[in-house]
DNA sequence: GCGGATCTTGACGGATTCTTGACGCATACT
DNA sequence: AGTATGCGTCAAGAATCCGTCAAGATCCGC
């Protein structure tokens, strides 16, 4: 699910695009001033960030570089001001787009979906290859020095979503909501026995796994 | 040099963007309907399209699904029409970007630049690097000298909190409350460990360290 | 309905991580 | 000097987490 970090001092605006985006199906948090924004965008991983400029607290382009100091999330600006010198200056701090108010709720979301379209990169290999095992994410088809492997489908569901992000910390809750859903938070037996499953039927020494890496306390994490 | 494409059938318009763009470093080339723009596009290289809809002889529109069969280059829209069902529509079709006629000059520059940052530099991942250790915030994950550093999940929390304010200084409070939790303001036991574990691991001369520093009394700095 | 595959559940030992208290050292204050 | 406070260090016990196994329960095709 697409999360979406708005921020806007005004309570109707607020309750109004948070509708207007989940009956988009995105998933949405909000914040009422800049340093609350700030906070949320550290506590979970945003796809993007809708930001009013007009904050009771910060100055909006300081949020934008604060934030851009360790992230790259898209940033889409709304104003009520029409100057272009405002715009000029958040684009420069670090914004991806900006609307001035009263805006249509359409254009907004064209917008918004033309900077996740920029954001998400479509040239993911459609094959992964470590050097024990081979993933075809388009065939769903796992091969081992030629021979395929069978997966059970919850084995398999399990392992694309860690191998759709290589490299990266996969949390516990992400996994069991992405295989299992969102209701089974805390099943995390689950992810120990489909692990070991996955480890004997993938990895050469499932005892000392070296591409299903488990980082304790916090999830597990693909390496090609 | 950056080269950009502008396509619009206005001569006078085109020559002003032309003059504009020349003068700010840009490489610009210009098409005055949409077939010499799409065979424009195929000569050379290019790292943004400045396009105006209202085309003689294509449908603006048809000119970006067109690009987009082949070419990912980021396109701003110029248009006359402030409707957003064009808006919608042309975004929709690929673009990136859309500006009303008229527009300022410096907001179309300011947006160009943000359409090249963007794309210019994909592989910038946001991660923090200093002279003796890296954190990449979005994998989760620290290296030094190439190779990974495994931290726990309190160590990888109290890390994170700093290297997202950095030069700041991070009081106790705040960082026992955001690891521990809000009940957890006195426990600065917690720090001292935590903060040695992490300099251990991390800094060269985990005596004097450089990057992990402390405020007597006060709380802990991170410098990159 | 039957049988095999797949999924759930619980229990165990071993490994990792967290907590806690004690100690030495430095700095500041009396 | 002497005392107090704050910081870094260390290690051991407690708590938690992980891999493993196996026994049901459930699902599915035949």
């Amino acid at each position: 699910m697409t999360a979406v970090l708005v921020v806007d001092d005004d309570p109707h605006l607020l309750k109004a695009l948070r509708i207007t985006l989940q009956a988009h199906g995105y998933d949405v948090t909000t914040a009422a001033d800049g340093h609350s924004a700030l906070l949320a965008a550290t506590q979970h991983p945003l796809a993007l960030v809708i930001l009013d400029l007009g904050l009771p607290d910060l100055d909006g382009t300081s949020v934008i570089r604060e934030l851009r100091t360790w992230s790259r999330v898209p940033v889409l600006v709304l104003s009520a001001r029409h100057g272009s010198e405002d715009k000029v200056e958040a684009l420069d701090a670090g914004a991806d787009d900006y609307i001035t108010k009263p805006f249509g709720l359409d254009e907004l979301l064209a917008r918004l979906r033309a900077l996740l379209r920029r954001s998400t990169d479509p040239d993911q290999e459609p094959v992964v290859t470590t050097d024990a095992f081979t993933v075809d994410l388009e065939k769903h088809r796992v091969t081992r020095d030629g021979q395929d492997i069978k997966l059970t489908p919850t084995e398999w569901k399990m392992l694309e979503v860690l191998v759709r992000n290589p490299e990266k910390l996969v949390t516990q809750q992400q996994l069991l909501s992405e295989v299992w859903g969102p209701a089974y938070a805390k099943e995390t037996n689950y992810l120990r026995v489909y692990m070991a499953q996955l480890r004997r039927k993938l990895e050469p020494e499932s005892s000392s796994p070296r591409h299903l890496v488990t980082e304790a306390g916090i999830g597990y994490r693909f390496l090609p």
